[in-house]
DNA sequence: TCGTTTTTTGACCATTTGGATAGAAATGCT
DNA sequence: AGCATTTCTATCCAAATGGTCAAAAAACGA
C-alpha cells in the first residue's frame, strides 16, 4: 500500500527525508530527459532505492513530476513579487533581472524542467499561467507603466519588457549547451558574470528615459 | 524491406512525396510531444498511413527525428549568414533580428523542435553547434566587434548580443503558451507585431553609439 | 519484549511501443 | 499481357516500462 493511499495525514521524519531524496533525483532525471524520457528505474537508481519504493512514496511517476512543478512555480515567480512601486525604477528592474539571472545560474535544472513543460503546451500549468501568474504580471506591468508615464524610465511596453527579462535570463540556463558550445573558453560562473555585464548594459540603455 | 535498406540511390516521385508527408506529420507530433513522447502510431495517423509504412520510408523513429533536425539546422542559421559587413550596422542587426522573429512566427513548430533538442542536451547536434555554428557565430561576432570598435554602434559583447537576439525572438515561439496566457487579448500575428515594435525599440537603444 | 505499523524490495503483470515478417496490392516495364 | 519492382498493410514479436502484490525487514509503541 502506498503512502498516498494510506494517507494518515501525519508525515514522519523518514517520509520527509525520502520524499526529498526522490524529488532531488527526479529533478536530475526529468530536467534532462523530460517527462516521457525519464523512467521510474532511472529515478529509483538516482535516488538509490528500488522502483516500488519510489511508487510507495508518490503513487505514480506523473505525481512526482506534478509535485516538482507545483513546488517550483512559487519559487520561480518570487523575484517578480518583490518588484516594488516604492523603489527606484531603474534599480528595481535591474535587480529583478539580476535575481532571475542568478536563479538561472543556481537552479538550471529547475529552469529546464519548467521550460520543457511550457514548450510541450503546459498541460498541467496553463491554469496557473492564465490565473495567478497573469494577475501578478499585470500588477507589476502596471507599476512599470506608471514609471513610464511619469518619465522615470523610457516609454515601452511593460509586458514585453518582462518577457524580455524572462527570455534572456532563462536562455543561459535552458540553452547552456548551445551557449557553451559557442563560448567554450568561458567556464562555469564566468559565463554568468559576462551575461550580467551585458544584460545590465542592455537594460540600462533600454530603460534610460529619453532626454527631456 | 525498407527503402533505406534497399537504397538504390534513385528517388521516385512517390518516395519524395510520401517522405514529405511523413516529415510534415512528424514535425507536428515531435514539436509538441518531444522525441520520447511521440509514438510511431501518432505519426502514422497524422500522416494518414500505417505504422509499417512509416518505417518503410525512414527505417526508424529516430531517423525521422534526426532528419528533421538536420534539414532544420541549415534553415535556422541562414538569417545570420546574410549579416553583411558591407551594410549599415544598425540596419543589418535589426534586419537579422526581424528575420529571426519572422521565423518564430512562421515556423513555431520547427523552433520548438530545436529548442527541445538543445534543452535535452543536444545529443545529436552538439558537434554541429561547436563546429559549423560556432564558426559562423564567431565570424559574424567579429564583424559586429569591428563596427563597435569603429564607433558605428555601441560598445558591447557581440556574442551576447547574438544570444540576446536568439533568446528574445525564439521566446515568442517556444513559450507562446505562456505569453498568450498573459496577453490573451493579443491574437495571432498581432502578438508578433507588438514584439517587433518592442524589440526594434530595445535593440535600437542598445546599439545606438554613445554621444561622441 | 511482543504485537503493530511502517518501510523496503523481489517477483510479477499488463500495456505500450518500436520494429520485423510475409505477403497483398499496385505500379512500372517490355 | 506478363513479369518485376515498388508500395503498402495486417499480424506478430520482443523489449521496455509503469505499476501491483505479497511478503520480508525494520521501526515503533506498550
Amino acid at each position: 500500500m502506498t503512502i498516498a493511499q494510506r494517507n494518515t495525514g501525519k508525515e514522519t521524519r523518514i517520509q520527509r527525508e525520502k520524499r526529498q531524496v526522490i524529488l532531488k533525483a527526479a529533478l536530475d532525471v526529468f530536467s534532462i530527459q523530460g517527462l516521457r524520457g525519464a523512467t521510474l528505474e532511472k529515478i529509483a537508481e538516482a535516488a538509490g532505492m528500488s522502483k516500488p519504493h519510489v511508487i510507495y512514496y508518490f503513487g505514480s511517476k506523473d505525481a512526482i513530476y506534478a509535485r516538482l512543478l507545483e513546488s517550483l512555480l512559487e519559487i520561480w515567480v518570487s523575484p517578480l513579487r518583490d518588484l516594488s512601486r516604492d523603489g527606484d525604477p531603474m534599480t528595481e528592474i535591474l535587480t529583478y533581472m539580476r535575481r532571475k539571472l542568478k536563479m538561472s545560474r543556481d537552479m538550471p535544472r529547475e529552469s529546464k524542467l519548467f521550460a520543457t513543460e511550457i514548450l510541450h503546451g503546459a498541460p498541467r500549468t496553463k491554469a496557473t499561467l492564465s490565473g495567478d501568474l497573469k494577475t501578478l504580471v499585470d500588477e507589476k506591468a502596471a507599476i512599470i507603466a506608471g514609471w513610464s508615464a511619469e518619465g522615470k524610465i523610457a516609454r515601452l511596453d511593460p509586458h514585453h519588457l518582462i518577457f524580455s527579462i524572462w527570455a534572456m535570463t532563462q536562455h543561459y540556463a535552458d540553452f547552456d549547451v548551445q551557449v557553451r558550445s559557442i563560448l567554450p573558453e568561458t567556464g562555469g560562473d564566468a559565463l554568468f558574470d559576462e551575461a550580467d555585464a551585458f544584460l545590465t548594459s542592455m537594460f540600462t540603455r533600454t530603460l534610460r528615459p529619453a532626454k527631456a
